[in-house]
DNA sequence: TTGTAGGCGTTATCAT
DNA sequence: ATGATAACGCCTACAA
C-alpha cells in the first residue's frame, strides 16, 4: 500500500491517521488518498489493536436478549457508541443460556470495558476484579468507590402508578409482584409498600410470581379468590405479569377494568397490544443505553462519570379505571 | 510469561494450543500451565488475529434487533457459534437505525463472515462484491451461484393456516397482509393466494398494512367494513398484525373467535399473552440461527453449504373457530 | 517534509 | 524435546 502511492508507511500512517498538520506536503497527503482510495484500502484493526492496546469495543452484559428491554438498552448503547467509533458485543449472561466460552477469559483483551444490564449483585464476580472498567445499568445504587451507575426512578415511578390507582378511588390493591431477585425488582416491591403507607392506603397484599404469563394469571388468581373483599386493582410488577394478570382476571369472568384495574411496568410493546391497552411506566431503555455507554466512555477517558438516574413517566390507558361503585 | 515458566515462547504456545502431542515433555508442558495459571495468563486475541488472518468472529446483519424473532436468531447463532470458539457481532442494518460508522468498511479485517437475517435483496450491496463469505437467512431461495441459504418452509405454514380455517368452515377469509418488501412476507402473500385456489376456495381480499399494531387494526376495520359479506376470519401475515386485527375487530363491537377468527404468523410471545391466545404458526428461530451459523462455519472451512429449509408448525389456540352459523 | 526502525503478542518454520 | 527467529500490519519516536 505505502509501496503504491510511492511512500512510506510511515506517511500512510500520518495521512490516514488524520494527524499530518504541517508534517506532510498537501500533494503527499492527497496522493496518499487516491492510493487508499483505489486500492480499497482498510486498516487492519487486529494490527492497531495490537499496537495501541486498545479495541475500541465495548461489551453489554445482559440477562436475556429475547426481553425487548435489552433489546432497547442495547439499541441505545450501541448508538453512542458507534458515535464514537467504538463497537458494542453482546454477552447474554450465564444466568440465560450460557455460551460455552468463558467470555472473561481473553476478553480481557478484546473489549476495553463492560456494561453491566440489571445483574444480580454476585453475576458479575470475575469482572469486578479484573481491573475492567464497569459501569452498571439498572443495579445497586451507587456506592462509594463502587463502579459509576446509571439508575431508573424506580421508586418515583412506582409512586405514580400508586397516586394514579388512590386517585381513581381504589383502596384494596394486591401487588403481583416478580418472584426475581434483582435490584430494579427490590426496590419496585419495598416502593409499593412504602408508597401506600406514605398515602395512608391499606397496605397491599403481595402475590409472587414468576416472570411469565402463565405464572402471573395463576397469582392473578389467587389475588381475586383470597378470602376477604376482592382487590379492585391489580399492581404488576412488568408488563409481561400484568398480561397474565388480564388473563386471570378475564379466567374468573371478570372485566378489565370495570371489574379490576390492572396496571403494568416498562411500557413494552406488549402494553399496546393489548386489549384494553395498558396502564403502564415507560422506562426510558435506549437512554439507560446511551448514558451507560457514556458512563464507560468517560472513565476509559479518566474522567470523572457521575451517578445517573432517569425519570419515569406514567402512561395511563384503557386497563385502569375507577373502581366498580 | 515465558520467561516466567523458565521455557521460550514457542513452548507456551505449543502447550497452551493444545498441540504438543509428542512435542513437548509432560513435565514442562505442565510447568507452562502452571505459570499460566498462577499469572492468570490470557492469550491477545489481537495478536493471534494479526497472525492467523482470522478473527473467529461473524457478523449477524438484522433490520430490527427490537424484534423478538431476530433476538432468537441471535441467540441460536450465538450458541451454536460459542460451542465453536466464535464470536458474534450483531449489526442493525441502516434500514433500522443506522450506525454512523460503516460496519463494511474495516470490518473486512475484523470479522470472517456475514450471516444476513431478512433482508431486502438490495440492502446488501457492499457485501456481496466484498469478497467476504456469506450467509443468507430467511431470504431469496438459492439461486446457483449465489450465497448459501437457510430458509423458512413459510409456503407450507401458510397451507397450514388456510387448511386450519377452512377445516373450521370459513369460506370468506381476508388476509391481513404485512406491506414490507422482503422475501418472507411475499412468500406469505403468495401462498394465502396459492393456497385457497389449490383448495378451491374463493380468494382472499387483500388489505395492507405496515408492520405495527395501530396500522393493523385500522386494516381489519377496513377488511371488516367493506362492502359485501363481512369475513368470518381475518388471516394475518403475522402475530404483532394479528394483535391489532383482534383490537379492531373489537372496536366494531365483534367478539374474537365467536364473530371473527384472528389468525398470526410467528408465534412470539405476543401471542400467549394475548387474550384470547393466538392461533399462530411457529417459526424455529433459534434453528435459523444454528443453521445459518453452521452455514458460515461451513463455508469458512472450505466445505459445501447445503441449501436448509427448516419446517413450520401450526399453533392453534383460542383466536379460530368455526364461524357463526 | 519524509524515511527508517523497533516493537506490540502470537504462531509457524527451522535449527539445535 | 526445545529454542531462536521471522512475520503478521500498524503506530511512533527519531533520524535524515
Amino acid at each position: 500500500m505505502a509501496h503504491a502511492a510511492g511512500v512510506s508507511q510511515a506517511t500512510v500512517s500520518l495521512v490516514l491517521g488524520g494527524k499530518w498538520r504541517g508534517r506532510v506536503s498537501e500533494r503527499t497527503a492527497q496522493a496518499v488518498r487516491d492510493a487508499a482510495a483505489r486500492l480499497g484500502y482498510r486498516p487492519n484493526l487486529a494490527a492497531r489493536s495490537l499496537r495501541l492496546g486498545v479495541t475500541r469495543t465495548a461489551m453489554l452484559v445482559v440477562p436475556a436478549l429475547t426481553h425487548e428491554y435489552f433489546a432497547r438498552v442495547y439499541t441505545g448503547a450501541a448508538r453512542v457508541a458507534a458515535e464514537n467509533g467504538f463497537g458494542v458485543v453482546l454477552y447474554p449472561s450465564p444466568a440465560g443460556i450460557g455460551p460455552a466460552r468463558d467470555p472473561f477469559g481473553s476478553a480481557r483483551t478484546a473489549i476495553d470495558g463492560v456494561i453491566a444490564s440489571s445483574m444480580a449483585a454476585d453475576a458479575l464476580t470475575g469482572i469486578g476484579d479484573g481491573g475492567l472498567p464497569l459501569v452498571m445499568l439498572d443495579s445497586d445504587p451507587d456506592t462509594p468507590g463502587g463502579p459509576p451507575t446509571v439508575n431508573l426512578a424506580v421508586t418515583d415511578g412506582i409512586r405514580q402508578v400508586v397516586r394514579h390507582l388512590l386517585a381513581l378511588g381504589h383502596r384494596r390493591i394486591a401487588h403481583i409482584a416478580a418472584d426475581v431477585d434483582t435490584w430494579t425488582f427490590r426496590a419496585r416491591t419495598q416502593a409499593v409498600t412504602a408508597e401506600l403507607a406514605a398515602a395512608g392506603a391499606p397496605a397491599a397484599v403481595r402475590h409472587r410470581s414468576a416472570l411469565g404469563v402463565d405464572a402471573a394469571r395463576e397469582a392473578a388468581v389467587r389475588a381475586l379468590t383470597a378470602p376477604g373483599p376482592r382487590p379492585t386493582a391489580l399492581l404488576c410488577d412488568d408488563d409481561i405479569l400484568a398480561a397474565g394478570a388480564c388473563k386471570g382476571a378475564r379466567t374468573l369472568g371478570l372485566s378489565v377494568p370495570a371489574d379490576v384495574s390492572v396496571t403494568g411496568f416498562d411500557d413494552l410493546s406488549l402494553a399496546r397490544a393489548l386489549d384494553p391497552e395498558l396502564t403502564t411506566v415507560r422506562l426510558p431503555a435506549e437512554g439507560i443505553g446511551e448514558h451507560g455507554m457514556r458512563a464507560l466512555l468517560a472513565v476509559l477517558a479518566g474522567r470523572p462519570a457521575p451517578a445517573v438516574e432517569l425519570p419515569l413517566t406514567l402512561v395511563p390507558r384503557g386497563s385502569s379505571a375507577p373502581p366498580a361503585a
